[in-house]
DNA sequence: TTGCCGCCTTAACCTGGGTTAACCTCCGCC
DNA sequence: GGCGGAGGTTAACCCAGGTTAAGGCGGCAA
């Protein structure tokens, strides 16, 4: 077992042979990301995607009318990729950027294919990792739904206590839907509340 | 083919034999749903799906704290279930109404999970599934995160054309993140602009 | 040291949407 | 025919968050 964040990640998606980890990380490269370098940028191909090795990862949507909007944060053990891009196989539209400095475990979607047709365990990780992309989002959609921007950040900050200091604010308030002045303000007023 | 509905919403996520389709339909109910009757309703097991043959209905999930928001509609030849709740094996805390009186072809999951036992094709189509799921809430999170609710409203027209005058205003609203106040306004400020 | 830059904060002002409540209209039912 | 309820509209008022603009502050480079 090379890598351990590898196994973290997929070991609960179901049984694989060890003879398949052992394929899978002949077909991973090891890559380092420096902060504010691109794992991928709008207009890539989206043809790999990655483990999360060390760092963290700003996922942004560029729109065609120039706003950005934060979809994702990703750190150590969760999957980095163009994953709606991916299934469509169309160019990504989605910006993914090291906002330290950062290691990653890169697989081609190419090669994941060819790993599916050798064995059925892998099939059932891109099943599972489908349906857990559809579970994160409704909760997401859950949130915007009912949730004001104040209850939002609360959230946030509970089910992401390991990105506290390693993101800027600007980021966590594009995440919410929020500006960065409105997050602030938001902050200030907790501030007060409890003192 | 005795369900064309069931047909044209599965063919296009792969192909599937003539004698799957023949076991298929052999384990599916027809069932007649009442206009305001439920489909599912909260705490009921999420042990069943269905194709709608004909009707609309409203998903809507009902919070801890009372709250109702309306997650989706679905009308003729749409997948309707409480897809997350039977994913994470849990009771639905949605509930599933019919807008119109309907008719729905229902599956047991039980019995859909015999059948990707018995031919890999439906496991693609599960799949398929749970990517199809996935993209339409990506999409929806991006409409939260940079579009207003004028927009939001303009893109619900523009992309289900077919709801027209089939759902109430105010699940309209609900489904927005808006009250129906604030929809009622948008549409009068609309209307007063392009006169 | 100075000056600049990146990130955050604060304040002033504006706007969109929430809340409440009154009212309208259609429709079905007695 | 009258009544009541469901669904929609409108108005008044309030507040959260957007926008703009002016600092504050720590770090880094010249």
């Amino acid at each position: 077992m090379r890598f351990p964040k590898l196994y973290e990640q997929l070991a609960p998606l179901g049984p694989i042979p060890e003879s398949e980890w052992e394929r899978a990380e002949s077909l991973a490269r090891e890559q380092a990301v420096e902060r504010k370098a691109h794992f991928l940028r709008p207009g890539d191909a989206a043809d790999r995607f990655a483990v999360v090795l060390q760092g963290v990862f700003r996922l942004v949507r560029v729109s065609a009318r120039g706003g950005e909007t934060v979809k994702a944060f990703r750190a150590e053990g969760e999957l980095l990729g163009a994953y709606a891009e991916m299934l469509q196989r169309v160019a990504s539209m989605t910006s993914i950027e090291a906002l330290e400095p950062a290691r990653v475990l890169v697989f081609r979607t190419q090669d994941f294919q060819t790993l599916e047709e050798g064995h059925a365990c892998w099939v059932r990780v891109a099943r599972r990792v489908a349906e857990r992309h559809f579970l994160l989002k409704e909760k997401r959609e859950q949130e915007f739904l009912e949730l004001s921007a104040e209850e939002r950040l609360d959230t946030f900050w509970a089910e992401h206590p390991h990105l506290r200091g390693r993101v800027p604010q600007r980021d966590v308030a594009a995440y919410l839907g929020i500006t960065e002045v409105a997050l602030s303000r938001i902050m200030s007023r907790k501030r007060k509340r409890t003192e």
